[in-house]
DNA sequence: ATCAAGATTACCT
DNA sequence: GGTAATCTTGATA
């Protein structure tokens, strides 16, 4: 654990590249939350790359309002409200006016499960299958670590929300595959997650 | 001005 | 497996 806190944070060549690539090597990273003086660890065991061609991507129609925090230079932290329920957040890729990110779809956490399970469902008693559902989302996941809209345009670079590095998985570890959720595009194989891993959403 | 769709989740049958 | 929840955006009038 102190070994995995101890990581040097991914700079920011890490994120100044092409998003697939930043999706694909996110994977068994650790996404650090500092909130009420505690610091929130937890593994990215699934993601899903958003390119600017692509008709998927909040990017696809340029600049507006809601994704402005997207075509800035990567290592920023974006944050949409959908649904008119859910927060989901990404991580900016790429350089400026380019217009990539990458959703976080599921953690695992490795720390504060009370404060995760009281964020999700008000009460720190949870089952085994309560733990499960703490961060196996997108939204789930932002829930339990408080992020929202005030976390957008957040700098991955500062002290707030940021990501350590950790040993690159190997290539039979990671199951590449379509994306969930989306109408467009689809066929693009841009989903990626960790093989076997209990936390990740479907399957 | 009105409307439909949305990178989801929880709860129902 | 179906659908309500309920805000924001972009399209159409």
């Amino acid at each position: 654990m102190n070994d995995i806190l101890n990581s040097p944070k991914l700079d920011k060549n890490f994120y100044v590249r092409n998003v697939v690539k930043v999706a694909k090597d996110l994977l068994g990273k650790t996404f650090v939350r500092r909130i009420k003086g505690k610091t929130l660890a937890a593994t990215i065991v699934e993601v899903e790359a958003y390119d600017a061609d692509d008709e998927a991507s909040h990017s696809f129609n340029g600049r507006s309002q809601r994704n402005n925090v997207m075509f800035e230079e990567g290592g920023l932290l974006y944050v949409y409200f959908i649904y008119g329920v859910h927060f989901c957040c990404n991580v900016v890729t790429g350089k400026a006016d380019h217009g990539s990110a990458v959703l976080i779809r599921a953690i695992e956490p490795l720390n504060h499960f009370d404060f995760l399970a009281k964020n999700r469902f008000g009460t720190t008693k949870i089952t085994e299958k309560g733990k499960i559902n703490l961060t196996n989302g997108p939204a789930k996941l932002c829930q339990a670590l408080q992020i929202m809209r005030a976390d957008n345009g957040a700098d991955l670079l500062g002290d707030k929300i940021y990501i350590l590095d950790a040993p690159k998985l190997k290539k039979n570890q990671i199951i590449q595959t379509t994306r969930i959720g989306i109408t467009k595009s689809k066929e693009l194989p841009w989903r990626f997650y960790i093989k076997n891993n209990p936390f990740v959403s479907k399957r």
